[in-house]
DNA sequence: TTTGACAGTTCAATTTTAGAACTGTATGAA
DNA sequence: TTCATACAGTTCTAAAATTGAACTGTCAAA
């Protein structure tokens, strides 16, 4: 598979993959929500080579995750600021960080604490149903084909046109 | 960076990426989720190479998401399925998929819907404090450094490193 | 006039991944 | 009995991505 392919596919978690499903851009994503915005403050943060960070950089602009913000002229100079489409990455990032807490923590415990403003105490991301806001769980949901097509109905016509190859091979 | 070193960093986002965070191993877990179950139906599912779908596995078992029990005798047949721990990153994957909802669809709409048994209804996940049930966003979340260090700790050492380094180079 | 900050670009060497074929056990059909 | 198929991998080479390090170019301050 080629990974701009995964743009196109009928699923919204390929998809998404295919724009933040790397561990370079997610932990380029963590810095921004950290509230990085320059090149070298990202470098200097994550280490990261300054070949593919240009290139990270370009594509989450390119895909409209970040925004490039002239800071100064001359020489010109830019920041990489999420947009609202970014900044909407929120959800995962914290989930991805309270699976760590919850499954990765060492003897010493968490790295982070998260204070929610409005309640004023540290909290957990919960996540819950939009309509009846019980918390969720797998178990618990059944997913049906949307108007775009489904993963489960592609999977049965990938399977479908693997046999009808198959038995074209045997013919 | 090398990608084992990910995981003993005193960042839970990083461990979870460490993880969890490339692409196929996402994918895999995408099927988990649907139920997928044996090596082949992975396999015809996704389109990923044996060679790579074996390593991932492997690793998906070593690090307690996925569990490998034996479903025949002669041959040896094992089905890979979620552990608890596996079963957590429900809250990643619908976080994932929610994003795509919203910011990847093509005219055609959804891929798929979700239906949450409990309420009956097709609903959207929202992630919510955990302590006064309001839904978070970044800007009314404040961090603060945790028993285990944190990585704004680490990133000013780093930095504190770094200018020792360049005056001793200077001298 | 030299040094350093900043934001990249370039390139060879290494590591990962893709693609395809191969191994080995067992079942069911001819 | 022999052949084809299902299943779960392993092995190999070619192609692609990533690393590490050096280099480019502009400007400000010393």
């Amino acid at each position: 598979m080629k990974w701009d392919e995964l743009e196109e596919e009928p699923c919204s978690m390929a998809r998404t993959i295919g724009v933040i499903g790397d561990r370079w851009t997610l932990l380029i994503l963590r810095e921004c929500f950290l509230r990085t915005r320059r090149f070298e403050g990202f470098q200097s943060a994550l280490g990261i080579t300054r070949h593919l960070l240009a290139e990270r950089l370009k594509k989450l602009v390119r895909q409209g995750v970040l925004r490039r913000i002239p800071y100064q002229e001359s020489p010109k100079r830019h920041e990489y600021i999420l947009t609202q489409k970014g900044l909407d990455l929120y959800p995962i990032m914290m989930a991805l960080v309270h699976w760590g807490d919850t499954h990765m923590v060492d003897e010493r415990g968490r790295p982070l604490l998260h204070e929610h403003r409005k309640c004023g105490k540290m909290f957990d991301p919960v996540m819950v149903c939009s309509e009846c806001g019980e918390p969720l769980s797998a178990k618990e949901v059944h997913v049906h084909p949307g108007p775009g097509a489904s993963p489960a109905l592609e999977k049965a016509s990938l399977e479908k046109k693997a046999k009808l190859k198959s038995r074209k091979a045997a013919a």
